[in-house]
DNA sequence: TCGTCGTACCCGACATAGTG
DNA sequence: CACTATGTCGGGTACGACGA
């Protein structure tokens, strides 16, 4: 008994598009036939396979993405997650992940950052994502393994945070951060300030993405140094953090060291030192965190803690690519210890 | 037995026909 | 008009038939 729905009048207005069926039908084989000469795979005749693809070629045919994902119930489309894209270290990330993606032949999706799992569940389902893919979304954990059973896609977290219910890598910043801080301490400079984006009492709840703050407060406090905080006003454009954290060295005078939540701040602070007449790092030392390949441009260098974040990317990829493949294998979780990389022309001796 | 190929049916969202 | 049942879209899978 044939399906009704193979003998139909395509509806009007839409335009024909040419299917799996035209060109099994030209290649005078069954549909299934096309199918497997086209994706090559099963059993199919050398000469069948030629004359399929010469029909196909000659029909213009190309498969359909959305009947593909239909049946299989796959789509190729990995959702990433992460922060808002006006911050560098984010689309330094998106970048590498969406490369590595690629190379497996699965399109990327973006989603924008949710602080909640719910909203990620929901974004993803939107998107028919096989998988997830999610950059700095710490905090979710608790609710995670609670919410885990519903979550449809595959999910890696990419974050300094431990997820102990799910896969995950991680990048573990407080050697380095320590050891920038020692080196800041043993040159001798007078003051040392932390600058991020939040008020500077987050350090105090134990925030996730904060570790930085938190072993900085750590190393300053154990040489009983006093801690200043910066802060880099998120919320304003460049050319007004700039300007804010001009008048806060003009009001404050520069510290002789200053370790920056990201490389992105350090940029801002860069420029506002220069501003003020401060060389780098003669006058003030600049670690900024992340690595971003820009960085290398900057003249002086700006000595940098730099995350490993192409191995990191690829990484969670593979963890990713693992579980799709096979959900019921164990978690995957791996930390990275970030090394710190001093600038070889940087001398403070 | 093995290589090759075909039929029936499935997937999910939306459109459309049928019924009260 | 509101609601329900069925059709539609295209490609993949399960299963089985066929011939050498």
């Amino acid at each position: 008994m044939a399906n009704p729905s193979r003998n139909v009048v395509p509806k009007s207005g839409r335009p024909k598009t040419v299917t799996l069926e035209d060109v099994a039908k030209h290649a005078g084989v069954g549909t299934m036939t096309a199918s497997r000469a086209i994706k090559g795979t099963g059993y199919v005749a050398a000469a069948t396979k030629e004359k399929v693809l010469r029909s196909a070629d000659a029909l213009n045919y190309t498969t359909n993405f959305a009947a593909r994902s239909l049946a299989t119930g796959k789509t190729g489309i990995i959702a990433v997650m992460c922060g808002p894209l006006n911050e560098l270290h984010h689309v330094n990330v998106v970048h590498l992940l969406e490369t590595e993606i690629n190379k497996s032949g699965y399109q990327m999706r973006l989603l924008h950052t949710k602080t909640d799992l719910k909203e990620i569940m929901h974004a993803t389902r939107a998107t028919s994502a096989d998988g997830v893919l999610a950059y700095g979304v710490q905090d979710l954990s608790d609710e995670f393994e609670f919410l885990n059973s519903k979550l449809l896609q595959h999910c890696v977290f990419i974050d300094t945070y431990e997820h102990p219910g799910a896969d995950y890598v991680r990048i573990d910043l407080r050697g380095a951060v320590e050891e920038a801080v020692t080196l800041m301490l043993s040159s001798g400079r007078p003051r040392i300030a932390y600058a991020g984006y939040s008020n500077g009492v987050s350090y105090q709840e134990g925030s996730a993405v904060e570790d930085r703050l938190i072993t900085f407060v750590a190393s300053m406090q154990r040489a009983g140094r006093e801690i200043e905080y910066i802060n880099a006003w998120r919320d304003l454009p460049y050319t007004g953090r700039i300007q804010a954290l001009r008048r806060y060295f003009e009001e404050n005078g520069c510290p002789g060291g200053i370790l920056c939540l990201h490389d992105e701040i350090a940029t801002l602070i860069y420029r506002a030192l220069r501003d003020c007449g401060r060389r780098i790092p003669e006058d003030t030392l600049l670690v900024g965190c992340d690595g971003l390949p820009f960085m290398e441009c900057y003249d002086p260098p700006l000595s940098v803690v730099a995350q490993p974040m192409a191995e990191v990317c690829a990484t969670a990829w593979q963890f990713l690519k693992a579980r799709m493949a096979d959900s019921r294998i164990p978690l995957q979780q791996k930390t990275f210890e970030a090394p710190l990389i001093v600038r070889e022309s940087l001398n403070f001796d």
